[in-house]
Formats: C-alpha cells, sequence, structure tokens
DNA sequence: CGCCCCTGACTTTTT
DNA sequence: GTCAGGGGCG
C-alpha cells in the first residue's frame, strides 16, 4: 500500500518542544496531515518509554497503534474527512557530542527499533554513557560509530540514520562539527548506513550533486517539536505495512517501494544561506567566499549554511547527479500558504480556523496540497488560495533564503496580483461560522492585522555590542554619553557602571578631539590597566578615525607600558642603560626566595617589596610605616640585596617601571614640564583601581587645569589587596577642583533582572545612580543547590549542554512560544564559568573535559613564565648578551639549558640577523630538552602563540622581550574561540557573556575567608561578587553545595550571605538531579 | 649528580 | 587531595 511517513518526531520530553507532544497528539495530528507511520521519538527516555507501553499496543510487525479506548476518545476530535489508521514506530535521535580528531564533533543521528526489548536494550548501554533520564534527545559523549555498534549489537533489525546531514550544529557532515565524509564519521561500520536525512535547507537534487551520498537513500523528515509540525517533510512507501518492509525499502532504495520524499523548499530551511542573524547579514555562498566567511558586520565567522557546506563537499555540478534518483516535491506547509493569502502570521488565528475549515471540507493537509484539483480548492477556499497552491506546485515561489536560525521568508504573489485575486471576491466563501466544530472554539476574527509581537522584528542591538559598526554621528550615544564626549577643557570625571558603554565613550571622546583639531595626535594620552583594554580602545578608535597617520601618532598604553616608553627615552636622565630586561614573576620569585632566610615568608616578602615601592620606597627611604609583619631590619636587608640583584643584572620589576618614572618626573622640573606639554590631553581607564604609585603618575602628568577624563566605577574596585585604593577615585574631586562629573547609568548589557539583583548585592556601598538597561528577559537567576562540587560542575556542563544543543537548529516552534531571552541560539562561547579560587578550577575543567565541550581556562601562568618558553626566552637573552640572560649569581640561569662559550659563539654567528621568529625556530631545534618537548600538545600551543606574538617585532628582540614580559593571560582571552570560558571572578572584569555560572556561592568562598581568625574583607568581595554577576547579559545560574572538598579539607558550607541580599523574587531556587514531577499533559488540544 | 620522597602550601594578581 | 620543590640519599 502506498503511504506517508514521518520517521524523525520528538515528544514533550525533549528540549524546547510542545507540551502537547504526547502520543494522542501525533496520532490526530498524523491524520489532520495525512500520515499513517510516525516515529515515536524519544524511546530512550524512561518516562516516554513507559508512555508508549501503555498507550501503544503492538499492531503490524515492528509497528505499535494506539490503544482503541484511547484512540476513540481522540477520534471525535478528528475531522471525520481525515480520519484514517496510524502507526508508530520506535525512533529515537541520539544528540552525539565528542572529540575526534582534535575536533569536537556533534552528530545528531536517529535510532530505530523493531521491539521494545531492542529499545531497552539500548537504554541500557546508554543509560551507562551519559545521562538519557532528562532530555528526549540525549547529549552524550558518545562517538557516532559507537552510538552506532551499539544499535547493531542490540538487534540486527535495529538501524540508525543520520539527521539533516547537513545543518552547520548538529550533523554528520555539518559545516560546524560535523565530517566531511559519512565514512569519516562511521569509520569502518559505514556500510550500514544505508539512509541519511536531508534536512529542510536541503532538497534531493542538492545531495545529489555530491557522490559520497550515491547509493543511500536520501529521506525525510519533519524533526517535529510540536504536533502541528508534523509531515513538514516526509517520506513515501509503497510496501507492506510493516517496520521491516519500511526498512527494506530504505535500505534497498528500490524505487517501487520507497517513492521518494516530500520537501521543504530548501531556501525556507533555517540554514539554506549563510550569515549572522544577530547582524542582519544574510550571504550565498559565493558572497560568503568573497568576504572570506567573514561576518562584514561584526567581524566573527559567519554561521555557514547547507547551501555552502553542500557547495564545499560537491563533486558534480549544479543539475547532476547519480543514476539512483528517488523523485521529490517541494511542498509548502498550508498554513503558510494561508499566511501567505491572508497576510497575517502563519500561528494567529485566522491562519488556523481557515486551515482547519479546508481539512474538514477537503480531507488531509497532504491531499490539499499533492493532488487536490484546482476546483474543489477554490470551492472550499477561494481563488487565492487555489492560485497559492498552483503556483507552489509548479515550483513558482519567491523564497527570500533562510539563514544562520531564520528561516526563509516566502512570497507567493506580489502585493498587486494578491489585489488582483481577492477584490473579486470575499477571501473565502465559506461564511464566517460560529458553526460548532467540535476541534475548538471559533474566535472572532481580530479586526486588526497580523498581531506585532509575532512578526516583530527583535529590539534592535545597541549599537555598542556592534563594534564593527562606525558611528556615523554621536547621534547613537545617550544624552550623558554625549555630555562626556563633548567635554573638554579642565578635568572630567565619568562614573560609568557595568555594561554603560565605558570604552565606547571614551573612544568617541577621543575621537572627537582628533577630528575637531581640538588635539594634535601626539597630544593624546590614554592609559589603561591591561594590555586588552589598550588594544580595544586602540580597535575601536581604529573604526573612528579614517587617518592611520592620525591612530599612529596617538599614545595608548597601560600604565607599565607608558612608563617602560619614558624609561626608554629618558635613560640617560635615569641614569639607566638604554636596554634593560624587566623581571618576570619566575625569576622574581626564585630571587627573593634566595635572598629570605629560612622560616620567613618568600611570599610575604615579595609583597611587602611590591608595596614599599608602590608607596615609593626604595630600601634607603622611610618605608616603615608601611611595612608590617616583617622586622624592619630584615626586611631592610632582604630589599638591599632584592635592589642590587636587579641593578647588578640590569633588570626592573614591574613595580619599578613606575617608581622610577614617577620619580624623575616629581625630581625634574624640565622633564616633568616636557611631558605635561606633550600630553595635554590624557584619559585613565578603571580609575578606582591605581595604586598610591599610579596616582602620583598622574598627579605629575596631569596638573589641576589638565584636560584630564578619568572614568571608573567604584563599585568594581577589587584589587584593594595588591594595593590599589579606589580613595584616590573618590579624592579626585578634591586633587581638580575644577572637576565636571557625570554618572553613566544606562546599561546595554544586562536584563533589568541582572541589574536588580546586582544592585540589591552591592547594597548600601553603593555609589553609583540607579542603572537600567530596559532589557527585559528571564525574571530570575536561577541558584541550585548540589550535594558536592562536583555535581556542582556537572549542572554547568549539563545546562550548557542543554542550552547549546536543545535549541540551535529547530527551535522555531518553541522560539515563537517563548519569546524573550529564553530560547536564544547559543555557541559555547557565550557562556562564563566563573568561581572564586583558582582551585576550584580544576573540578570544573574535568567535567568540561569529559563532556568534550571545548573551554578555555584563563590561568594566571603567563605565556613567558610557561615550562619551555621561558627557556626559549633565555636562550634569546644569551644570544643578545640581553640583561636577564647571565645572572651574574647565577640567579636567572634556566635549569634546563646548558650551553658552553664556544657553543654560544657559534650559534650567535649563525643566527645573526634573523628575525626573532626565525631564531627561536632555531632554538628549538638547538636544545636538546626543548625538542623533547616539542613532543607536548601544551607546549606546541605555547609556541604557535609566542611565534605568532613575535611575528611584528622583526628583528628587534629586546622589544619583543620587553612587551612578552608586559603580557598577561587575561590578553589571551579569546572571544571569537567558540569555546566556553573558564576563570576567577578577578579574571572575568571587563568582560561580557549572555550566561554566566558563578560556582561555590558559599560562605568561606564567596566571600572568601582565608583563614578562620580573619574575618573576610565583606566590601571587596561584595564587589567582586558584583563584577561577576555583572558580566552576564542574560542569564545568570548560580550555584552552591553542601559538601565542598578544599585542600583537602572537607566543608560544609553554608549559603554565601550575598544571596540573601537579592530579593525572593528575582530567585528561582533548584535542587537539580531530583526529577523534577512534570505536570500531566491533558488532551487540550487547541 | 640524579632521583625520589617528603613536606608544606594551597586567594584574588591588570603588569 | 595534589603538586611542586627542596633536601637527602644512593
Amino acid at each position: 500500500m502506498e503511504f506517508i511517513a514521518d520517521l524523525h518526531i520528538h515528544s514533550h520530553l525533549s528540549r524546547a518542544t510542545a507540551r502537547n507532544l504526547d502520543l494522542e497528539h501525533l496520532y490526530l495530528w498524523a491524520q489532520l496531515k495525512g500520515i499513517t507511520v510516525v516515529g515515536t521519538g524519544d524511546f530512550t527516555h524512561p518516562e516516554w518509554l513507559s508512555e508508549i507501553r501503555t498507550k501503544l499496543e503492538p499492531a503490524e510487525p515492528g509497528l505499535f497503534k494506539l490503544k482503541d479506548e484511547i484512540a476513540d476518545k481522540v477520534a471525535e476530535e478528528v475531522h471525520p474527512s481525515c480520519r484514517t489508521e496510524v502507526r508508530f514506530l520506535l525512533s529515537v535521535e541520539i544528540s552525539s557530542i565528542y572529540k575526534r580528531g582534535g575536533r569536537v564533533r556533534k552528530v545528531h543521528n536517529v535510532v530505530y527499533a523493531p521491539d521494545l526489548e531492542t529499545a531497552e536494550k539500548i537504554n541500557s548501554r546508554l543509560d551507562r554513557i551519559g545521562n538519557i533520564h532528562s532530555d528526549g534527545r540525549p547529549i552524550l559523549g558518545l562517538d557516532s560509530r559507537d552510538l552506532l555498534e551499539i544499535v547493531l549489537e542490540a538487534s540486527e533489525d535495529a538501524f540508525l540514520i543520520p539527521a539533516h546531514i547537513w545543518t552547520p550544529w548538529f550533523s554528520a557532515l555539518g559545516s560546524k562539527s560535523g565530517f566531511d565524509s559519512l565514512e569519516e564519521c562511521f569509520g569502518d561500520l559505514t556500510g550500514h548506513i544505508f539512509a541519511a536525512e536531508t534536512g529542510l535547507s536541503s532538497d534531493p537534487a542538492m545531495n545529489w550533486r555530491v557522490s559520497g551520498l550515491d547509493g543511500i537513500t536520501l529521506v525525510s523528515n519533519s524533526d517535529a517539536h510540536s504536533p502541528a509540525k508534523l509531515g513538514r517533510e516526509a517520506n513515501l512507501f509503497d510496501t507492506g505495512l510493516s517496520y521491516f518492509d519500511i526498512k527494506d525499502a530504505l535500505k534497498t532504495g528500490d524505487p517501487t517501494r520507497f517513492l521518494g520524499t516530500i520537501e521543504f523548499f530548501p531556501a525556507e530551511g533555517k540554514y539554506h544561506f549563510d550569515g549572522h542573524r544577530k547582524c542582519g547579514v544574510r550571504l550565498s555562498p559565493a558572497e560568503t567566499r568573497q568576504c572570506n566567511g567573514i561576518c562584514p558586520v561584526c567581524g566573527k565567522h559567519v554561521t555557514v549554511g547547507v547551501m555552502y557546506r553542500v557547495e564545499e563537499l560537491a563533486d558534480r555540478r549544479e543539475g547532476e547527479g547519480p543514476l539512483r534518483r528517488h523523485p521529490f516535491t517541494s511542498l509548502l506547509p498550508l498554513t503558510d500558504i494561508l499566511s501567505e493569502c491572508l497576510r497575517v502570521g502563519p500561528q494567529s488565528k485566522k491562519v488556523q480556523r481557515h486551515y482547519h475549515q479546508l481539512l474538514r471540507d477537503l480531507g488531509p493537509e497532504f491531499d490539499i496540497l499533492r493532488k487536490m484539483s484546482a476546483e474543489r480548492i477554490t470551492h472550499a477556499g477561494s481563488p487565492l488560495v487555489c492560485e497559492a497552491i498552483k503556483r507552489m506546485r509548479n515550483q513558482d515561489v519567491h523564497i527570500a533564503p533562510g539563514y544562520d536560525g531564520e528561516f526563509g521568508k516566502i512570497r507567493l504573489f506580489d502585493d498587486d496580483e494578491r489585489d488582483k485575486f481577492t477584490n473579486q471576491q470575499s477571501l473565502f466563501q465559506i461564511p464566517r461560522s460560529r458553526k460548532k466544530t467540535s476541534l475548538r472554539k471559533v474566535e472572532k476574527e481580530p479586526s486588526r492585522p497580523a498581531k506585532a509581537g509575532k512578526h516583530a522584528p527583535p529590539a534592535p542591538i545597541p549599537k555598542d555590542k556592534n563594534p564593527g559598526v562606525p558611528a556615523s554621528s554621536m547621534l547613537n550615544l545617550n544624552p550623558l554619553q554625549e555630555e562626556a564626549v563633548l567635554h573638554t577643557g579642565g578635568p572630567f570625571l565619568i562614573m560609568a557602571g557595568p555594561g554603560t558603554g565605558k570604552t565606547r565613550t571614551i573612544t568617541e571622546r577621543i575621537a572627537r578631539l582628533l577630528s575637531h583639531g581640538i588635539a594634535r595626535p601626539d597630544q593624546v594620552l590614554a592609559v589603561t590597566f591591561t594590555n586588552k583594554a589598550a588594544e580595544e580602545m586602540e580597535k575601536r578608535l581604529d573604526l573612528r578615525v579614517a587617518n592611520q597617520d592620525i591612530l599612529k601618532h596617538v599614545t595608548i598604553r597601560t600604565f607599565h607600558g607608558l612608563c617602560l616608553d619614558i624609561m626608554h627615552q629618558e635613560a640617560e636622565a635615569l641614569k639607566t642603560e638604554d636596554i634593560f630586561g624587566i623581571l618576570g614573576d619566575v625569576d622574581r620569585r626564585r630571587l627573593i626566595k634566595s635572598l629570605v632566610p629560612g622560616g620567613c615568608d618568600a611570599q610575604e616578602v615579595s609583597d611587602a617589596i611590591s608595596a614599599a615601592k608602590q608607596f615609593l620606597f626604595l630600601p634607603e627611604d622611610n618605608w616603615e610605616k608601611i611595612i608590617t609583619g616583617i622586622p624592619h631590619n630584615l626586611f631592610a636587608g632582604i630589599y638591599r640585596g632584592y635592589q642590587e640583584a636587579l641593578r647588578e643584572n640590569l633588570v626592573f620589576d614591574f613595580d619599578d617601571l613606575i617608581l622610577q618614572v614617577v620619580r624623575l618626573l616629581e625630581s625634574s622640573e624640565p622633564i616633568r614640564k616636557k611631558y605635561q606639554e606633550r600630553f595635554s590631553f590624557i584619559s585613565v581607564d578603571e580609575y578606582q583601581d591605581i595604586n598610591h604609585a599610579q596616582y602620583r603618575l598622574i598627579r605629575a602628568l596631569a596638573p589641576a587645569d589638565k584636560d584630564l577624563c578619568v572614568i571608573g566605577d567604584p563599585n568594581q574596585a577589587i584589587y584593594g589587596f595588591r594595593g590599589s585604593d579606589v580613595r584616590y577615585f573618590h579624592a579626585f574631586k578634591k586633587d581638580y577642583p575644577e572637576v565636571k562629573s557625570i554618572c553613566l547609568t544606562q546599561n546595554y548589557r544586562s536584563t533589568e533582572t541582572i541589574l536588580k539583583a546586582s544592585t540589591q548585592v552591592i547594597g548600601r556601598t553603593n555609589t553609583n545612580g540607579p542603572l537600567w538597561s530596559g532589557i527585559h528577559g528571564d525574571q530570575r537567576i536561577t541558584i541550585s543547590e548540589l550535594p558536592t562540587e562536583k555535581a556542582e560542575a556537572e549542572l554547568v556542563v549539563k545546562t550548557i549542554e542543554t542550552e547549546v544543543g536543545g535549541i540551535s537548529h529547530f527551535s522555531m516552534d518553541s522560539r515563537k512560544i517563548d519569546t524573550g531571552a529564553g530560547t536564544k541560539e547559543r555557541g559555547f562561547s557565550d557562556f562564563a564559568v566563573m568561581f572564586r579560587i583558582n582551585g576550584q578550577g580544576k573540578v570544573i575543567e574535568e567535567a568540561f573535559e569529559r563532556s568534550g565541550i571545548p573551554y578555555q581556562r584563563i590561568g594566571k601562568e603567563r605565556l613567558a613564565d610557561r615550562k619551555g618558553i621561558s627557556d626559549i626566552l633565555y636562550c634569546l637573552r644569551m644570544l643578545e648578551a640581553l640583561p636577564g640572560g647571565m645572572g651574574n649569581n647565577g640567579l636567572f640561569n634556566s635549569k634546563q639549558v646548558d650551553w658552553g662559550k664556544s657553543e654560544l659563539e657559534r650559534l650567535k654567528a649563525r643566527l645573526e640577523g634573523l628575525s626573532v621568529e626565525e631564531k627561536i625556530e632555531h632554538i628549538l631545534k638547538e636544545v636538546d630538552c626543548l625538542r623533547d618537548l616539542s613532543k607536548e600538545e601544551a607546549f606546541k600551543k605555547d609556541v604557535d602563540q609566542l611565534l605568532s606574538f613575535s611575528k611584528s617585532f622583526g628583528r628587534r628582540v629586546p622589544a619583543f622581550l620587553a612587551h612578552l614580559a608586559l603580557q598577561s593571560e587575561t590578553d589571551l582571552h579569546d572571544p571569537r574561540a567558540e569555546k566556553v570560558t573558564l576563570m576567577t571572578l578577578h579574571a572575568a572584569k571587563g568582560l561580557e557573556f549572555p550566561v554566566i555560572f558563578i560556582c561555590g556561592c558559599e560562605e568561606g568562598l564567596i566571600p572568601y575567608q582565608h583563614n578562620h581568625d580573619e574575618a573576610a574583607d565583606d566590601c571587596e568581595e561584595r564587589r567582586l561578587f558584583y563584577v561577576g554577576l555583572t558580566r552576564a547579559g542574560e542569564k545568570i545560574f548560580l550555584s552552591r553545595v553542601k559538601k565542598r572538598l578544599l585542600f583537602g579539607k572537607t566543608l560544609t558550607p553554608s549559603p554565601s550571605r550575598f544571596l540573601k541580599d537579592i530579593d525572593q523574587d528575582l530567585k528561582e531556587h533548584e535542587t537539580p538531579f531530583s526529577g523534577k514531577k512534570r505536570r500531566d499533559m491533558q488532551l487540550k488540544l487547541f
């Protein structure tokens, strides 16, 4: 018999599916659509399986039917014209996320079982591998090949079909995380793959161009996430009604039994073309190639769609194909056609009403779309609908292709064409009946046009998040930002809370100074704390200032970078050599250790030296007041010895850079004047974080009447332990009495919920005006309580899997229902996991390792200090005879490198005149231990980083070394990497993510209590938590555990006090892993 | 000289 | 509970 089958659907137990996606509704909708065989979906889910057991009973071999008593009830709801038999077939989609060949693969496969026993067998195997209890489409760290093996082992009649093979994110051949061929994906078991699902965004003709798929039966299914989407695509069979006949038809591809497929128009699919939905960029494959796959708006890689990917793997031209082809028909869903005719949304009541009227009068949807005569359709519907269907059957459809998760837009008529049909007569001849249909209450037709909500464009993205678009004018600034930008002529203080467009404001301001000719480029100085902030500023300024020459003369530096420059310029006045080294952390520790007597805490001494220097005290000065905890005579000796060692080795430490310059500027009026005149326009970022030395530096450079603009947020002062003092920020008004100040309060990053919660946390110490964003999203932030930190880590991983995996490519049903921030498509880079101390990171990292989710951990170890890298640098210094290379006291010797004098001379001669990069490559080959190390992945990565960093320095080894010393790990955070970021709360400052996790929200950890006798610094810890919360744009997940193993001790911490400060109605408490009870599904049809 | 074992440390860390 | 580094022993 001839029948239609839809073999890939989901139940209500899958993520992002309709609540009414139960067997009754599947039965109902299969009939409305005209489908005979439907997959059950989700058979791995225990709850769904038991639903299957209770509601279905075996029918023909391998098929199931709804039990009569249930079917009878549902039958009343089916239009008599549509009533028919429906069979179910056990199916499930598995999401496999795993690493292969060094890449993360995400592949979806549909598995079919001939009977419940086989399903059970598969389930029990998968249960051991991962969690199949919480998602109808389980996400497993299981290789597709291994999944196939499990399936085949369970029963020789079970089979597997790779799902929607072209979708970018989750498929066997997908561009993002798939393979280049089925062979690559399934390896030795590829022979067991006899069918593949083409997915919504491709049709068989596209697939024919890939010869690797010859002999594979191309099937099409709906992948429905709601009953009404059933049969969006489907298969035509002409076989006996049984599982085995269906399987055999697919396996053999016998064209008399597998008749082909019913398709979407591929352009209507969500991933047909390429682009960025967020940026509003839609690209054809050719256009994508033209811009090298980079989004012209945001500069990130575009989401490459199905068309592009097919062309990439195609070895035949368009129109060509294999001998064995199955026919296919492209159809539009009837609701889409009606939507087009009625000019209202497909979900609208109006469309729904007409839809059911047509079905009632004419029979199942597929009958209407595929073969019904024009007369009948016109009679029951209207000439317009009939014409629409005619055009569809003739493939006369205009579609703006879908891209990056956005469905294509169909157009069947021009406006005047439509008018031609509608003006003749009312659209439907059927009276707007109040006739009782048993299906639904017919509501009065709304007189207003299509509901705005569903089709309204998303809220405009704040310009700030669109750094690629140069602001054409200052109209993009809010009034306060504009005021800040316009201010010139005197000291200016900007309080800028999180997400208020701080960097934008500061760069706009500089851009204006330059473009209005108020300042010469060389007069402009911008000081930041981090290289990253400096780079960011430079990047943004670059977009605003057309002339590269101008930008070149602007000084944008970190505090240390600026001082390093000045030290080089003023080497003579400083009585130092022109070339000197910078003492890295590792060498500093080693040096101090060699100086302190036993039993003395080297770290404490190191901190003390740092503190002394930050207050500009050298050994001979009166540092006594600020040094506590170390006997002063002892400290004096160590400090003196330390400074001597630095001088002998011609190196300065980080603190010296500032100290030397401040002392120079303060002691020499001519030099001070010179720099004061040079830098007439100064901006300082993150002013709340300056320490005493940095404060004095700014004071020296900027006298009271200077055009000095400082910007910062006292709420985010989190570096007190390192000498930063927010009091300098507050003292600014006293220091610069002429000061004007403003406070930016519009936040462009976070939802109101997040702003409210973080404001409550910062509480009475809040120094800012009330932040607002007008961004509405989740009403609550989630707080989870877990038994152990391992469970906590697993929850983080699982939540990310859900957020990424549950939604990505077929969320359309739910996306239209769940508006707002709830169901965004997310990539891994949208997430950050934060914690208070690095020690927490390990467990979390391990959980990520297990899951295969790509992540990057921002650690504290700088590139220059890593194993092997420090040795390379040591070699470089030796070769160049640079400071820090040859320790007079053996301090800075590399343990690994042992070059004799003659060997050194020989190498020197050989490497003469080479670039830094080439020298490094030679060193790698010359040194035994480095050669050995080169086998290690981690070292290879480090070397790659080092080499790429070295490129811009040409032959300038000293500059390379100096700048490398001033690099930090945070500078290496790559927001473009499709990875979850793991880091401490401190490291998160200045970053933003749509979704954040903060782990360990427990007393003792947040706020952190170092030891029992010392109370935690409540205020600074509060600010730290505030910084963490305000990183988030849309969602916050906080977690705490009841039992935590920390430093070998088991703690049973109570919840963080900061959690209590968040209003109850902003919090949602969850106790995961306890099997949330779902509401019983009722048969409420519409 | 090299290896192994023991011992202590184990916040946050823009440069 | 883990890991690095120092000291001691072979």
